[in-house]
DNA sequence: CACGAAGTGGGGACAAGTGGTGAATCTCGG
DNA sequence: CCGAGATTCACCACTTGTCCCCACTTCGTG
């Protein structure tokens, strides 16, 4: 289970590093694509697997939004492999895709981990926090 | 069950102890997150899992709402474990998200603990005791 | 009054995060 | 086809923050 908000650099190298509570679950290999909302997602194996097989299963030739979505997220994904010290490379067009230079927040959420610009998980965390806006995403959703 | 109210100093290092009568019941482990009025929630791990399980039942990708009050929760979960004190470690972003500083109250809420900041809490029960604001609550309720 | 438990404070060991250097690989020009 | 430059990758070193343990004070209890 991701869970957890870190803020790490992106340094001169564009290296980003991987909080260690993330790095067992990710050990058996990992993948990071574009993702909702202006972030990037990183995904272990099979919950990459998992996430392929359910987009695999949309009508992509009848729906352009379900073809949309598969190019979204697959014309972006790269498999990344962790150095000695939990780090990976972050190609330029996902860390232009983000907004990210210099640091990035990386937060977990449930079956994969998400890369956010600062400002914009911020933002994006402010947005939340008015009085009643939670309560209306609640509502609905039968918790 | 949770129940009482109990103040305690989060020190230097921002460790925060549990109260002793709450411990037996997180002695299987325990997840601190964010919860709603800008408090922070401490579950048991079956009632984390209880939570995460409705959670991770709703529609991340197609609804907006839903991904928010996923990430709500998610991004700012932590498990804990309690030195031989009984403390933890509040990171950070729960501290600032709580607006915790030098002192907490930690008050009981039947299946889950709560953290305030001492002055929140104040205003809040404040409110609650104003003569006919807890009745307007209490109806529609069905008690 | 004595004892024990609960809460609080502090110090030392270790790992996580970060920056940097050198070697290997690839690309491009001669 | 060969060599120089640039780029990427792997390894090494340092700093900082976290975790774990020990010691003290206070309060309730026998």
């Amino acid at each position: 289970m991701f869970t957890g908000e870190y803020r790490h650099t992106v340094d001169a190298k564009a290296r980003l590093a991987v909080p260690s509570k993330f790095r067992a679950q990710l050990a058996g290999g990992a993948f990071v694509s574009r993702w909702l909302d202006l972030c990037l997602a990183i995904w272990p194996r099979d919950g990459w697997e998992h996430l392929a097989g359910r987009v695999a299963a949309l009508p992509t030739i009848e729906n352009p939004g379900a073809r949309a979505f598969s190019r979204f997220v697959f014309a972006s994904a790269v498999e990344i492999e962790l150095d000695a010290q939990g780090r990976f490379v972050l190609p330029a067009y996902l860390r232009e895709a983000a907004g990210l230079e210099g640091e990035a927040v990386v937060v977990g959420s449930l079956d994969h981990a998400e890369i956010w610009s600062p400002v914009r998980w911020e933002d994006y965390r402010k947005a939340l926090e008015a009085p009643d806006a939670l309560a209306q995403h609640l509502a609905g959703l039968g918790i």
